[in-house]
This record gives structure tokens, C-alpha cells and sequence, in this order.
DNA sequence: TTCCAGGGGTAGA
DNA sequence: TCTACCCATGGA
């Protein structure tokens, strides 16, 4: 077992970062609420597969950290690796400050930073995240967490089980046994389209996570994905930090008919234009108002 | 049996 | 830009 800790800010909340939408339940990750722990099945670049396990431990006197445990074959070379997933899985690096601000300032929304949320549980990498958001379309939560699991199986298998798979390793299926495998209906050629894609290095969907470019750019190319819609293309954005889109779903339009419109069901203008004060922030506050049952 | 889910592609206007 | 229709899957 390998020990690393992470400093971070005390206002940092584990639980309400984890439990922010519904990755926590998707393979390989695996949470424990009752033990605030978050772990994962991960297959290092060099091939090896390891087991992280996160939680937020002790508050000293004057730091809040977080505990970060490695199973397997893991060296103490891997320390900057590990820091950098973790850091990306929790989005320990956005800087939330005039986000905090514009919450405060508002009469609803002051729970917001009391509670810590605001931060997103996202995958290590855009292309995981980009297969699970695919996965989202159009079904059931339940059939969601059923086809990922599924999928998880292509992965790399070890003691601790199966690590997401590679691009590589989706793609070397054929579309029909993959899709069959997976259960993915019609999805299936989306998702072979998409590995092919990455594998062989003509789409970097890794970079589209590097700061500084503008939403604008990366809303263009994940829109040209095959299976990515409006719906899908803001849900990527927002795991990559980018708020100024709505991701409006079944789930946010229930949502803002009962918080927003006296029950009756809006469209999708209305909604729109009742977050287009929020500015840049306003897919955050948007998705505040959905998860604020759970944390306010 | 029919409907629909954390929708999206395509054709045709 | 907007609409109609189609798309697998499985639970209600």
C-alpha cells in the first residue's frame, strides 16, 4: 500500500464533490459512502493496474487533506501520476472563487458554498468521460450504470478487476460483437466511431482538457462526434469547466417545472433564458439547482 | 401492449 | 432553423 496525502483548501467538501451527479456509481470507480472513501480500479500508462482509494482525512488544527492509498504493484515514482488523477478526478485545480461570489450575492443560493459543491466527480481522462456522457443518452440511469459496467469488462482485468478500457481496446472490436456486448443499441457505432477515432491519434480528445481554450472551439468539435447532441456536448463541457452552455435533460426540465414554472413543463427557450443572467456560470448554477436537494 | 428514459441523426421543408 | 420520423434497449 502506497500513502500519499493532498493538501487542499478547507472549504473543499469530498462528499458533495463525489456525490455531484452520478459518476460514483459507474465502474471502475467504486464509493462507500459509509466510510467517505472513493475508489478506483486504475490501469497506470505503463500497463500496470492499481487500486486508489481517496477520502478526506483528519482536519488538523490548521489543514484539511486528503488520504490517498494505492493497492498493487505501485512505486513511489508513481507518487506525481496518482496526485495528477486525483487532482483531475475531483477538480481540485478550478478556481471557484467568482463562482462562490455570485452565489453569495444571490438570495438562493447561499447553501452553495456552505456546503462545498460546485466541483464535479469526473473520470481521468476526457475520453472516459466522453464514453460514459455517450452512455447517458437517451435511456435510463439504470441502463446507464448496466452498459458501463458491461463495457468495463473490456478493460484490463487484475485482482481489484476491470480498468476502464482503452481506446485501443474498444476499438479492436468488431462494431456488432462490441455493441452486443455492451447492450448499447444503436449507440454501438457512436462508440466504436469514437475509440477508432482516438486510437489511432486522429482525434485528441485528451488536450480539449488543457486550460485556456475557449468554449466556443471545444463546443465545434464535441458537437462533430457522432451521438453527441446538444444535451451530451454541455455535459462534456461542464466536466471540462466550461458552464457558459446548458446541459438541459428529462432530469432538469422535472427540475425547473417544479422550482421554476408552478409544475407545469417549460421549454427549453424559458429555461434558457431564466439562467442567462448567470453569465459563464450559469450551466454551475443551472445543475446547483438540481443537485440542492442533496446538499442544501 | 405501449411508453419512455440524464437524446441524437437525418431528410425534407 | 424547425419538424417528423427513426433509432436499440429494458423497465414500468
Amino acid at each position: 500500500m502506497f500513502t500519499q496525502r493532498i493538501l487542499i483548501d478547507p472549504g473543499f467538501n469530498f462528499r458533495a464533490t463525489v456525490e455531484s451527479h452520478g459518476w460514483y456509481q459507474l465502474p471502475p470507480f467504486q464509493y462507500h459512502p459509509e466510510h467517505g472513501v472513493l475508489s478506483r480500479v486504475h490501469q497506470m500508462p505503463d500497463g500496470r493496474i492499481v487500486r486508489i482509494h481517496v477520502e478526506q482525512s483528519g482536519n488538523t488544527s490548521r489543514e484539511t487533506f486528503l488520504l490517498v492509498q494505492t493497492e498493487g504493484d505501485v512505486f513511489a515514482t508513481d507518487h506525481a501520476v496518482i496526485d495528477a488523477i486525483v487532482r483531475r478526478m475531483l477538480c481540485l485545480d478550478w478556481d471557484l472563487g467568482d463562482f462562490y461570489a455570485l452565489t453569495r450575492s444571490l438570495p438562493d443560493y447561499g447553501w452553495v458554498d456552505r456546503a462545498g459543491a460546485g466541483r464535479l466527480l469526473r473520470a481521468p481522462s476526457v475520453w472516459e468521460d466522453l464514453v460514459k456522457t455517450l452512455l447517458t443518452t437517451n435511456t435510463t440511469w439504470s441502463q446507464t450504470i448496466n452498459m458501463v459496467r458491461k463495457l468495463v469488462t473490456l478493460g484490463g482485468d487484475s485482482p481489484f478487476g476491470h480498468a476502464f478500457p482503452t481506446p485501443q481496446q474498444v476499438a479492436v472490436r468488431d462494431v456488432a460483437a462490441l455493441t452486443a456486448h455492451v447492450s448499447c443499441g444503436y449507440r454501438g457505432p457512436y462508440l466504436h466511431t469514437l475509440a477508432a477515432q482516438v486510437a489511432s491519434g486522429e482525434l485528441n480528445v485528451e488536450q480539449w482538457s488543457e486550460p485556456g481554450i475557449d468554449s466556443q472551439t471545444l463546443h465545434k468539435q464535441i458537437k462533430s462526434l457522432k451521438g453527441f447532441g446538444d444535451y451530451a456536448v454541455a455535459s462534456v463541457l461542464r466536466l471540462l469547466g466550461h458552464h457558459d452552455v446548458l446541459s438541459i435533460d428529462t432530469v432538469c426540465r422535472d427540475m425547473f417545472a417544479r422550482k421554476h414554472h408552478n409544475g407545469e413543463k417549460p421549454t427549453d427557450a424559458v429555461i434558457r433564458a431564466h439562467y442567462e443572467p448567470y453569465g459563464k456560470w450559469r450551466g454551475l448554477i443551472m445543475w446547483m439547482d438540481v443537485i440542492r436537494e442533496d446538499f442544501a
